[in-house]
DNA sequence: CCCCTTCTTGAAACCGCTTTCAACCATCGG
DNA sequence: CCGATGGTTGAAAGCGGTTTCAAGAAGGGG
């Protein structure tokens, strides 16, 4: 199609004897080794047994013409798919990128090529590309990330025209998934920051996943277990600087003692803003993270958090998937629930307000 | 293949009036609208003209058959592909990330899907599956980033397969890229050490993308310009904690006063190390890092750094792939010059040594 | 020694689409 | 009124594999 302009490295991995200017066909391989079409496809595909001789042919074809079997025409003619859609709403959202990460690591291990859709809104005419792309590309199945909306309107309509299975925060009834339960370990980080002494703890929360996530029932559980005022929820975007404009209005608020962020970087964000009203954490206010980002130990102050393996996350689902795939029954929903992790931004409350 | 388990909400978008048990056919679209199979494929790829009234018909069809051409066949008749690869190390990092969710996007808004697939390292065996993936699945072009060792494999293994750019972060003959130049920023902030004072600036390398990237180019080479003393490297991993150990380590050194980490995260485990030697920065030592990720503004202090926008990277690699598949003279190298961003990292030398 | 199994093998059909290529139709100029 | 011209259309041949099926070879039992 295009000449390379490198004719330096011939890339001797791609094609050794490199004698076809064309890639090679099975065709090719059958002539070469001298035997039928079938025969190659069979020692391919190990379908069916083939003499030891002539395997061993068919072998050395292979290598020696550097044959790769077409995707597409194994696709076509065997009406099974080796490759698996991610789809997502977002890739380079740290929890996200893990995700993703595990699932590609564990699929490729297995075997499969992995293509990737993202679906950046609900909105009708994007779920609708999404379903599109994936459905046009014939995948044996797809992981779904339903830890927002759109997450969850792709898989809506996904659901009934492919195999799927979902990575979520909050385990939800019929459909297979993998899911990581966040509520407990909210519950446990709130109840940690009552224990010291709070008198309520305010949450600020990250984009849900539908009516609420995981995390802000956790938080909403532990308040009314204890008997606690439920402050109103404070809504941040995904873009940390509006974090940071909470935490500038929540450090004037003497109320406020203790917060609850949806994630690290939100917290992050929002203890900075704190820093920047002339406040400090944990002095003047404590602040939880969630999920551990790999910078959450490195900020200053250290964040108190709760440690969640989203690439492990991802890797259960694609096991779910195969699973799925092998028609074997829906592996135990296993739920991973997040360690917690206690560091320097936490305290009890200030003996002096203000 | 296998039944969906909640038949509650179908997907009406999937299928409208559902009628097969299978995906419509292009033979089914041309049945219904009784044309014959390739006038439907005339309409669908707008490859001849089409008398208005049957394509009207032919339209209709596909929307009430829900009707989507399997991508796999046309690959195969028609020898050309609408899914472009990536190829990365690493799909989880934030650089990294960013870049492939830049190209994901605009290959996205070009028509292509995209399938990524990671070469974890540039060890023979993982390069040979990651190029067999790739060549595999019939793609059109791939992306390749070449920031680190893998990278840099998989380039030379696949350049003169398929039709390839490169994202890098230095100019490179001989291959079509798109480059962030780094060596420059590079220099600019070591400069901007230097002139507050500093007798010279140590510098923490990242993994490198092969003899020597443009962030450690740049750095010795105002090191130079300007004849100061060029301190050995300190090599850092992608995992932060040993940025950390080097922060400690470095700490305790009164002889460094200043050090250029080769990215923001790298800048921030070190800050965190000198912190817990009981330095502060940049009281006694000043730090700058690099990509000014999203939080480096957030940590406490802000860092000093220079902006890379890898996303617009990953467009433009985008771009070039695209021009480079359409046959067009490959697009001027445009190499991006990343923007410094002065923070609170960074100050003159401390009076008071120790 | 013969017939029936069991294996291994290749011919042919097919997967879902695109791409010649030739046939057909209508229009148009002479 | 006729042949030439140009635009639409469908039949048929692939694309690169897999799968069915029947044939041939080899092995086994009576």
């Amino acid at each position: 199609m295009s000449q390379r302009q490198t004719p330096s490295y011939d890339g001797s991995m791609t094609h050794p004897p490199a004698t076809l200017d064309r890639p090679a066909t099975i065709a090719d391989v059958a002539r070469l080794a001298g035997v039928s079409v079938p025969t190659v496809s069979r020692v391919l595909t190990g379908a069916a047994r083939v003499s030891e001789e002539r395997r061993h042919r068919v072998d050395k074809a292979i290598a020696s013409l550097g044959y790769r079997p077409s995707a597409a025409a194994q696709v076509l003619a065997s009406r099974r798919s080796m490759t698996i859609a991610i789809v997502a709403a977002n890739t380079s959202r740290y929890g996200y990128a893990e995700a993703i990460r595990g699932v590609e690591e564990s699929a490729r291990a297995a075997g499969y090529a992995v293509i990737i859709v993202v679906v950046e809104s609900e909105r009708n005419d994007e779920v609708r590309a999404a379903v599109d792309a994936v459905l046009r590309q014939s995948v044996a199945g797809v992981v779904i990330l339903k830890f927002d909306p759109p997450g969850v309107a792709a898989l809506k309509a996904l659901q009934s025209a492919v195999p799927v299975v979902a990575l979520s925060g909050v385990p939800e009834a019929g459909v297979p998934q993998a899911v990581l339960d966040e509520s407990e370990a909210a519950a446990a980080l709130t109840e940690h920051l009552l224990n010291l002494g709070h008198a309520t703890v305010h949450h600020v929360r990250i984009p849900p996943s539908g009516k609420e996530d995981g995390r802000t029932t956790g938080w909403r559980l532990a308040l009314q277990r204890h008997r606690k005022w439920v402050p109103p929820i404070e809504d941040v975007s995904w873009d940390v600087t509006t974090a940071y404009e909470i935490g500038t209005r929540l450090a004037k608020d003497p109320e406020v003692t203790a917060v609850f962020c949806g994630n690290d970087e939100t917290a992050m964000g929002l203890i900075r803003g704190v820093f920047d009203s002339g406040k400090k954490v944990p002095r003047d206010i404590s602040v939880v993270g969630f999920d551990d980002h790999p910078l959450a130990s490195m900020f200053i102050p250290a964040l108190t958090t709760a440690r969640q393996d989203f690439a492990e996350l991802g890797r259960h689902g694609t096991a779910q998937l195969m699973a799925l795939l092998e028609g074997e029954s829906p592996l135990a929903l296993e739920t991973v629930e997040p360690p917690l992790v206690f560091r320097e931004s936490t305290a009890p409350p200030s003996k002096h307000p203000r």
